[in-house]
DNA sequence: GACTCCCGCCATCGT
DNA sequence: ACGATGGCGGGAGTC
């Protein structure tokens, strides 16, 4: 979302939420949950009340491999198949750079022996939108599977507890972090092959081995005026905030958002054209949605990638043809902008190579 | 009828 | 005490 737009420039390094929230027009509560995942993935880390810093993408693979690590240190990988892990509660907390899980509980796996330290704490934080972003990230990262449906992860993820309430609330939340996971490509909505139920891949730093930096130029300049697009709706989803509002003015509204939420999507794919161009000489046809191919840029330097990237491209063909029409957008449009940061980032990071996707 | 996910109440947390 | 957070799930749109 616009989001990004505001907080990618470089020189931006602290987010205050009622700043953002007044200036996306979005609820405050909608920036928490944005923020939240966004934490869990390290793009952000909290500073203080109403403060978040900007990591940008650069912390993301540091991100991953932690998580990857803690993962397989857990059970995260054991789950393939049909005997799930469990990662019940606790789990989890990263050294130095996440703060999410960080903390020194821990130590006692499982169990719900919990006695003295915390239980209320950390049950909240057990729960928290940013962990289970992590557990949610960790499925992929730890496990070969290619497909996890939100119904799985919500299974697996909940350990035992069928209690289909339970699931519900999960699943309501995968959806949220998929969602936002999904505006920055880090994953893609699919479908299984034959159940056609619709499922998550992970798409991941794909691109990261990219040496280029060449392109950094172009997408700096294109975050530039989107600046203020997005500053047109914030008055009327205030007005929507005086609960003065009628089942009707609120369809309106809604609608309104889309529109606008399109027409900034028009201006950017306007200033995307730069690249995307750039990229077509290279990456096989690709006939990209309405985000930017993220995915593809390494292919801009034309060069053979290593063989992860070589074959990830493949199953990238794939699931480039599903590549759902979303209608009612608006938290992915607006996260739309992300996908250029996440460019530039990986030409930034070149050479670095983090993590290497896992096969 | 299954999927999505908007919306905002209200428990908790932080100060 | 009070504002900042954010879990949670009803239920309204979309396929």
């Amino acid at each position: 979302m616009a989001f990004l737009s505001l907080y990618n420039q470089d020189n931006v390094e602290t987010i205050g939420l009622d700043d953002a929230a007044t200036r996306l027009g979005v609820e405050r509560r909608r920036i928490y949950d944005i923020v939240n995942v966004l934490e869990g993935v390290g793009v952000l880390a909290r500073k203080a009340k109403n403060r978040y810093s900007w990591k940008g993408f650069g912390g993301v693979p540091k991100t991953l491999q932690q998580l990857r690590e803690e993962g397989l240190r857990e059970n995260f990988n054991t789950f393939n198949g049909n005997n799930y892990v469990k990662v019940s509660d606790d789990d989890e907390d990263e050294k130095i750079s996440n703060p999410i899980t960080s903390q020194n509980d821990k130590l006692n796996p499982s169990s719900v022996a919990k006695s003295s330290t915390a239980s209320k704490t950390d049950n909240r934080k057990e729960k928290s939108l940013g962990l289970l972003t992590q557990n949610f990230v960790k499925l992929f990262l730890c496990s070969s599977v290619d497909l996890i449906s939100l119904e799985e992860a919500a299974k697996i993820l909940l350990g035992d507890a069928h209690d289909p309430s339970m699931m519900r609330t999960k699943v309501r939340r995968l959806y949220d972090i998929a969602n936002v996971l999904s505006s920055m490509n880090f994953i893609e909505k699919t479908h299984h092959p034959e159940t056609r139920k619709p499922a998550f891949r992970w798409l991941g730093t794909r691109g990261k081995s990219d040496n280029g930096s060449a392109n950094t130029s172009v997408l700096n300049e294109s975050k530039k005026r989107i600046f203020g697009t997005e500053i047109t709706n914030t008055s009327f989803k205030r007005t929507k905030v005086v609960s003065t509002i009628d089942e009707n003015s609120n369809q309106i509204q809604r609608r309104i958002c889309k529109l606008l939420v399109k027409c900034e999507d028009l201006e950017n794919e306007v200033d995307k054209s730069n690249f995307e161009q750039d990229l077509r000489h290279s990456s096989k046809n690709f006939q990209f949605g309405p985000f930017a191919p993220v995915t593809v840029h390494v292919s801009k330097f034309g060069a053979t990638q290593n063989s992860t990237v070589k074959q990830v491209h493949d199953w990238e063909c794939l699931a480039s043809s599903y590549r759902p029409q979303y209608h009612n957008q608006a938290l992915r449009d607006l996260f739309a902008h992300y996908v250029e940061a996440w460019k530039s980032w990986c030409s930034e990071v070149a050479g670095k190579n983090p993590i290497q996707l896992i096969s």
